[in-house]
DNA sequence: ATTAGGG
DNA sequence: CCCTAAT
């Protein structure tokens, strides 16, 4: 977040002769204050970042000022059209705790970011950017509370940081009149924000107003037209509005959060920007890192779509930020789902995405990603630079161009069956080890993994042990299945012992696993006994009680979680349901997977009916 | 600790 | 199967 302050720096360069911006860095511990700040960061159309004009960076001091300890920086994320909603959600959202958001958010930037601008800017211009690069680490509040996915950015082609307070206590702040809900706030705001609204602004509008808007600008004074003008410009989309206030606060709110605004609705205008900014490129790029940073995880999906964002909030009301009229108007379309239970993107999710997206740009992006401990071995380019031999490469396709990559860590993940155990006992710890070394890779960092990589390789060769993964998994199943089947044979505490065993085993593994921490649960196909228990389990206690149905169907089959046979019956439902239209698909189906006998297939899909639709009213009813 | 879902 | 979010 505070490298945000780079940006400044070439910002002030830039805009040198604007005396109006002025960026001050704010100390993380700051307090509140209720000064909104504006800045943008574009991503060009090469990817690279360019710095906003000197019009996009908008500081706002509406409220009072408080005594900046510190200068740094402080970048808040201010959604503003889900500002509402956003709050909502954000309470929930694990990353930012609910306290934080008004306290945490909120306060830092206010306080001394009004003061510091307003006084000392000029000095401090210079620091903040020597404490720009700096601040990031340092301060610990402001950049937890703004935790974003960093890989946002990679997708906006604007990014912008726009701070907003206040959320919490308007009653206090009153006086300042910068409410957000209040019309008179808007006009407050409006005169701040004409910069910033100027960046969102067509291009025609955009220059003409370039001027005027340093002066100040009053949204009020534009047309209706041209405010919806503006209005499609922030958040790319047509607006039917007429009201005037009303698009002036969502427009002023709009451009709070640069980060909203749909990539593609600024192209062009950024073309211009960028044109015009072209020369600061370098300088901002440590801000775009940044920005990346601030933008949350959860935010990520959201962002592209203005639109979407109001969805569920009917909480947000309870917040009183004054915000939340907008809902109401235009985005309204609040669905309810209420089948399936929502689940916020899940982190997982939004890496990987953010990880492809980042390749995509990678190009312009500055190789900054430091910090990310968890990339993916596929991304990283290892240069096993042996010269001798170490050929053995494979491709990984990465958000569509293919990287070669040494092939190393794919040695068999799990731990060889039980029964191949149990006839070599002491060559399973071997290759337990083995495994897990080689998982363990996975998570080493680059230069524990090229260290490996390289003496793997020489090792790899020789022995001519790999196999490509892919192939490997599928020739696995198949020699699974066979076992399964044998393991089918015997009785279900046999298994339990065996498998008991097995977990021995893995125990004495587990220590370098638990390094690694991934090892993946030996594979163990599902025996159509098996399948016949949870059926049968099922229809005695329905889908869902897969505690219950473990505990009392499956007792014997330690190895089966409930989560287990979760996941298997959703198999199973699909495969029944899928199945039954062509009965072909069936027999056609790969031998990989157990063929399950129709009456059973029919039985799972009768039960899946049932219970699909007596579960939901039932429990209507109940309730 | 369980469940539901997505990957 | 694994991983996470939601309950």
């Amino acid at each position: 977040m505070g490298t945000v302050v780079g940006t400044v720096e070439d910002c002030r360069e830039m805009f040198e002769g604007s005396a109006q911006t002025r960026i001050t860095p704010f100390s993380s511990t700051n307090q509140i204050g209720n000064p909104v700040a504006y800045k943008l960061v574009r991503v060009a159309g090469d990817g690279r970042l360019v710095p906003a004009t000197d019009e996009e960076i908008l500081e706002v001091n509406e409220t009072d000022m408080h005594i900046a300890s510190e200068s740094c920086q402080a970048v808040g994320y201010l959604p503003a059209d889900e500002l509402p909603s956003r709050l909502s959600q954000i309470e929930s959202s694990e990353a930012i705790s609910s306290g934080l958001l008004e306290s945490d958010n909120v306060e830092p930037y206010t306080d001394q970011y009004n003061e510091e601008m307003l006084q000392k800017v000029e000095q401090e211009e210079r620091l903040d950017m020597t404490h720009g690069s700096q601040m990031p680490s340092t301060p610990p509040d402001a950049n937890i509370k703004c935790s974003n996915e960093k890989d946002l950015f990679d997708e906006d082609q604007v990014h912008c940081e726009a701070l907003l307070q206040e959320p919490v206590s308007f009653s206090s702040n009153v006086q300042n009149g910068c409410d957000m809900n209040q019309s008179n706030t808007v006009e407050t705001c409006s005169n701040a924000e004409a910069s910033p609204k100027e960046t969102a602004l067509p291009a025609a509008a955009q220059k003409p107003d370039f001027s005027l808007v340093r002066g100040e600008i009053c949204l009020d004074n534009l047309p209706i037209k041209a405010l919806q003008e503006t209005f499609r410009a922030t958040f790319g989309r047509e607006t039917t509005v007429k009201d005037k206030t009303w698009l002036k606060r969502r427009i002023t709110m709009g451009l709070v959060n640069s980060c909203n605004v749909p990539t593609t609705n600024l192209t062009i205008e950024d073309n211009k920007l960028v044109r015009n900014q072209e020369k600061s490129n370098d300088v901002t790029d440590a801000v775009s890192e940044d920005m990346g940073d601030d933008v949350r995880a959860t935010n990520l999906k959201d962002a592209p779509s203005s639109t979407d964002h109001m969805n569920g909030n009917p909480k947000a009301s309870g917040h009183s930020l004054s915000v939340n009229h907008y809902c109401a108007s235009e985005d309204f379309s609040c669905e309810e789902r209420a089948a399936k239970r929502v689940r916020k993107p899940t982190r997982r999710y939004i890496e990987e995405l953010s990880e492809s997206e980042k390749q995509q740009n990678d190009k312009s992006m500055i190789p900054s990603k430091d910090q990310r401990v968890s990339e993916k071995p596929e991304v990283r380019s290892i240069s096993v630079s042996s010269g001798k031999r170490v050929t053995v490469t494979r491709m990984v396709s990465l958000a569509g161009s293919e990287i070669e990559v040494p092939y190393v860590s794919h040695v068999r993940r799990s731990r060889p069956r039980e029964n191949i155990m149990a006839l070599m006992e002491s060559h399973s710890s071997c290759l337990e080890a083995k495994a897990s070394s080689g998982e363990s890779n996975r998570n080493l960092s680059p230069s524990q993994l090229t260290s490996e990589v390289v003496n793997r390789g020489s090792m790899v060769q020789s022995a001519s042990v790999p196999v490509q993964k892919e192939f490997a998994t599928s020739h696995n199943n198949n020699e699974e299945h066979i076992l399964s089947e044998v393991d089918q044979d015997m009785e279900p505490e046999h298994m339990d012992s065996s498998g008991n065993s097995s977990d021995d085993n893995n125990n004495i593994g587990a220590p370098i696993m638990q390094s690694s921490g991934l090892r993946r649960k030996h594979h163990r196909a599902w025996t159509l006994s098996e399948v016949t228990k949870l059926v049968e389990g099922v229809s005695k206690y329905g889908a869902g009680k897969w505690s219950e149905i473990k505990k009392l169907s499956f007792s014997s089959y330690s190895y089966r979680t409930s989560v287990d046979l979760k996941d298997k019956w959703r198999n199973l439902l699909k495969a029944s349901f899928a199945q039954s239209p062509s009965n072909n698909m069936g027999s056609l189906k790969k031998h990989g997977s157990m063929h399950i006998p129709m009456p059973i297939l029919l039985r799972i899909r009768e039960l899946a009916e049932k219970q699909s639709l007596v579960s939901p009213i039932s429990k209507v009813i109940l309730r």
